[in-house]
RNA sequence: GCGGAAGUAGCUCAUUUGGUAGAGCGAUAGCCUUCCAAGCUAUAGGUGGCCGGUUCGAGCCCGGUCUUCCGCUCCA
């Protein structure tokens, strides 16, 4: 099996012609860095948020998953800084393709000026930022010859506000300026319910709450397939610990999610961990965990040690106390008592998963055949317990009885996995759909199976076959996909 | 977001200087077939990304727009 290729541009492709991800609205010309999963693409992203799902609650007694809203209350993001920090006005220099905050930018050149006027300078640009009045800004930049410090010009692109943040209204008159924003992460849902879930939940620290969902983020630049989009999912866990043990369990989750990325088929040499250098306002440590995808090393998934920011911001801006009583006894004999969590976050975006998977699942094979022509196949070499369709169900011939006995055979199987039946064109073509969209199972029944109820079932990876007795195909499947 | 390039059938492409679109593969239906994209027959599928302009006439020229790709930039 040579030359095996591995190209961006035809992973994309396959992913369209097989049903796995169409871009959203295509029919419409498509709407800029939106995807929609298809029939395979969906069941695909469905059994690995369902591994993840499963390593997380069903794995660890002491974590537990909730489902919160998208929709919160508007005060979240207050507190979580997401509101203050990211919706500056921003404008770009088309020569050196410089971007700067309007108010930086003003502000720097008044400094330059004599007093008096630099101080009116201000004045008048505070006033059109209360305003929201890019139009001025732009103007009051153009009038007072505000040059670029790299380009030395003044080619300046429009005022724009970058806002990270898809906002809406809620209710139905949107006068009461009742702004409701798209969550742009999906941790907060988990802060907020903290006292929820460890309260009617009896959880005692350290615990975990996980979550998968939505999230939206208002993307600048939003290109690389479904690498980074503007509507994603997130798979997340905030674990709550004792202060002070956070490094601890920061390692433990380090090397945790590591196996769990290589319990899914990923290689060890594919993945790696980067330290993040410069650390968010809210972390004491933070790495990703990166996967070398075709276009790269990116990252997959962030493990960060939040510190009691958030839960003590949420306390904060709500007013309410949100802290543990921590009844294990400390070194002098005495409860630890009541104390506000640290929180170390694993989150992993979805859809990079899916990325991860396809990019090693897809191959081109070429070989020669033993007539000394050549052959090639498309194959989808998924693992089979997250493969959309595990076995494929082929009468060899479209008569003789083998369709009902094919049939009858699919009748079972599907109770217990999905199936696909197909009686349609030659057997090999047969074989070919089915390495093209990851299948790692097909049976064929023939007459032998007539005879003495065997059927042959044919390998994807391998392509090679061999002959079992029909009652055992369940449970060769089954012991396959739950590997 | 800035700069550059591209857009014709599901896919890969053709259509000599403007004269209202074709092929291969694929798909669907049938025939034939005893294990890796075989063969035969038939059918479906395109207002040439979209809108406008020039022209007697535009897939082809011009403008705008959308989407994609490449480079730069950004990514809490």
């Amino acid at each position: 099996m040579a030359n095996e290729v591995n190209n961006f541009q035809e992973i994309i492709s396959h992913c369209k012609e097989y049903g796995y991800v169409f871009q959203s609205s295509e029919l419409y010309d498509g709407l800029s860095a939106v995807y929609d999963y298809g029939q395979m693409g969906a069941q695909l992203k469905k059994n690995l948020r369902d591994d993840w799902w499963k390593s997380m609650t069903q794995l660890h007694e002491n974590i537990v998953g909730i489902d919160a809203a998208i929709f919160m209350h508007p005060t979240v993001w207050k507190a979580s800084g997401h509101v203050d920090n990211f919706s500056d006005p921003m404008i770009d220099n088309k020569d050196s393709n410089k971007r700067y905050r309007v108010d930086h930018l003003i502000e720097a050149f008044a400094e330059t000026i004599e007093k008096s006027a630099g101080d009116a300078l201000i004045q008048e640009m505070e006033q059109l930022l209360a305003k929201d009045d890019f139009n001025g800004l732009k103007t009051l930049i153009e009038n007072n010859k505000i040059k670029c410090s790299i380009s030395k010009t003044s080619n300046w692109t429009e005022v724009r506000q970058f806002n990270l943040m898809f906002s809406t209204q809620i209710g139905s008159v949107a006068e009461e300026a009742d702004t409701i924003y798209l969550r742009p992460e999906t941790a907060q849902g988990i802060f907020v319910n903290f006292l929820n879930v460890q309260k009617t939940g009896r959880m005692k620290i350290p615990f975990g709450i996980a979550q998968t969902g939505k999230a939206f983020r208002n993307e600048i630049v939003a290109r690389q397939f479904i690498f980074r989009m503007r509507e994603f999912e997130q798979m997340e866990m905030q674990f709550f610990v004792r202060p002070g043990t956070q490094m601890e369990w920061y390692n433990y989750w380090k090397d945790t999610r590591k196996k769990w990325h290589e319990s899914i088929g990923i290689p060890t040499e594919k993945l790696r961990y980067h330290d993040h250098v410069k650390l968010a306002h809210y972390a004491d440590a933070a790495l990703d965990i990166e996967f070398e995808f075709p276009f790269g090393w990116k990252e997959l998934e962030g493990i960060h040690s939040r510190t009691d920011f958030d839960l003590s911001q949420h306390a904060k801006y709500s007013k309410k106390k949100i802290q543990y009583f921590d009844n294990d006894l400390n070194e002098e004999g005495k409860p630890f008592g009541n104390y506000t969590p640290f929180v170390v976050e694993t989150s992993v975006g979805l859809d990079r998963l899916f990325l991860t998977v396809i990019s090693l699942a897809y191959q081109e094979e070429k070989w020669t055949k033993e007539d000394g022509t050549e052959d090639s196949r498309v194959v989808m070499k998924i693992p089979a317990k997250l493969a959309p369709t595990k076995l494929a169900i082929l009468p060899l011939l479209k008569k003789d009885g083998l369709p009902e006995i094919a049939t009858e055979l699919m009748k079972e199987c599907k109770q217990h996995f999905h199936c696909f039946y197909e009686e349609k064109d030659a057997i090999g073509k047969r074989y070919r759909r089915m390495d093209a969209i990851g299948t790692p199972f097909c049976v064929t029944i023939d007459h032998q199976t007539k005879e003495d109820n065997t059927v042959t079932i044919r390998y994807r990876d391998t392509m090679t076959q061999e002959r079992i007795p029909m009652s055992e195909v369940i449970r060769l499947v089954e012991k396959a996909c739950n590997v």
